[in-house]
DNA sequence: GAGCAGTATCTGCTTAAGCAGTGATTGCCG
DNA sequence: CGGCAATCACTGCTTAAGCAGATACTGCTC
C-alpha cells in the first residue's frame, strides 16, 4: 500500500512530478540548445561528445541506456559526428559486437571549448538557488531516477552509478 | 557574477541538472504511457484531457505554453480527440481568434476514469520518498521552472502560477 | 563443439514533433 | 478612423525519434 501523496479528489496535473519534470526538461533544452547552434550542433550531438569526454561511457549502448536515446537514432548521430571527424569507431577484439567510441583530437578540442559555455549557463540559471538547494535538488532527482529505473526494470537494481 | 555550483575542472555531465531532468522525464513517460495505451491514448492526449478537467486551461494556446507543446502538433492531437467525441471546439464572440475547448460528457467520464490510475502510479513510484522529500522536490522543480521561464522570456515575469 | 538464447549495432519504415508560413482577428497608436 | 504590429489557430514540409527487424558476435548449456 503506497502512501497518499496525491489524491484523486484534489489532484491537479500541474502539481504532478511528471508535469514539472517535463516542463523543466523542455525549458532546459531551450536554454542549452542555443549554446551549440552557433557551432552547428544539436543537443544530442553535444551529449555524446560530453559523455566521451567524461570517459566513463565508450559504447553506443551505454549512451542509449544512460541518456535513454533510441539506438537506431543514435547510430545516425554518431555517423554525423564521425563524418565531421570528431570521433572514431574502433572495433576491439575483446568483444567484436561492441563499438568503442573515441574522441579525435579535434573532437576533444571542440568539446573542451563547449563545456565552459554549459557550465556558465548552468550556474547562471541556478543563481537564485542556494548551494544547499542545488545539492538537494540533485539528490532528489537522482533518487527519483533510481526508483524509476527500478520500477521500469527491476533486474537492474544496482545498475545506477 | 553567478555562483559556482558547477566548475569546468570537475564537471561531469551526469551531475548536470539538465541530464538528471532529461532522464527523469523520459522514465516518467515510460512509466505513465502504459496506463493509457490500453485505452488507445498517447500521453499527450491524456495531458490535454487532464488539463481540461483541471478547468484552468481552455485554449490550445494555453496548453502549448503550459506543456510546451508545438502548436501545429497540438492542432492535430485536438483533431483526434474531437473525432473521438471527447471534446469540442467552441468559438466564442469575445475573441474570435481563440478556440475554447470543452470536454464532452464522454470525455469527462473517460478522464475521470484515468485520473485514479495516474494518481496510484505516482504514489507507487514515490513510495520510497518521505512526505517532506516529495514536497521539497515539488518546490524545487517549481522554482527551477520559474527561473527557467524568466530566463527564456524575461517579459513574463509574473506569468507562472 | 553444436545449438541457442542473449547482446550490440545497424537499417528501413512510420509517426509525430518542430518549423515556417498563412489567414483571420484583435488592439494599439497616431 | 486607418494602419500596423501582435495574437491565435491552423497547414504543409522537414527532420528526427521510436519501432521492428536483420546481422554479427558472444557465451552458456548440454
Amino acid at each position: 500500500m503506497s502512501k497518499q501523496y496525491y489524491q484523486v479528489s484534489t489532484y491537479k496535473s500541474q502539481l504532478s512530478i511528471g508535469y514539472l519534470v517535463k516542463r523543466a526538461h523542455s525549458m532546459m533544452l531551450d536554454v542549452m540548445e542555443p549554446l551549440f547552434e552557433d557551432h552547428g550542433f544539436s543537443f544530442i550531438q553535444y551529449v555524446i561528445l560530453a559523455a566521451l569526454r567524461d570517459g566513463i561511457v565508450v559504447n553506443p549502448k551505454d549512451i542509449c541506456t544512460q541518456y535513454r536515446h533510441d539506438s537506431g537514432a543514435l547510430t545516425r548521430v554518431i555517423d554525423q559526428l564521425a563524418e565531421r571527424g570528431l570521433l572514431e569507431r574502433v572495433r576491439r577484439n575483446r568483444d567484436r559486437r561492441k563499438v568503442e567510441l573515441q574522441l579525435t583530437a579535434a573532437g576533444r578540442k571542440l568539446i573542451e571549448s563547449l563545456i565552459p559555455l554549459v557550465v556558465d549557463k548552468l550556474n547562471e540559471v541556478l543563481t537564485d538557488f542556494s548551494k544547499a538547494e542545488v545539492q538537494e535538488l540533485m539528490r532528489l532527482l537522482i533518487k527519483l531516477n533510481t526508483t524509476l529505473q527500478v520500477h521500469l526494470d527491476p533486474t537492474t537494481v544496482t545498475a545506477e552509478a
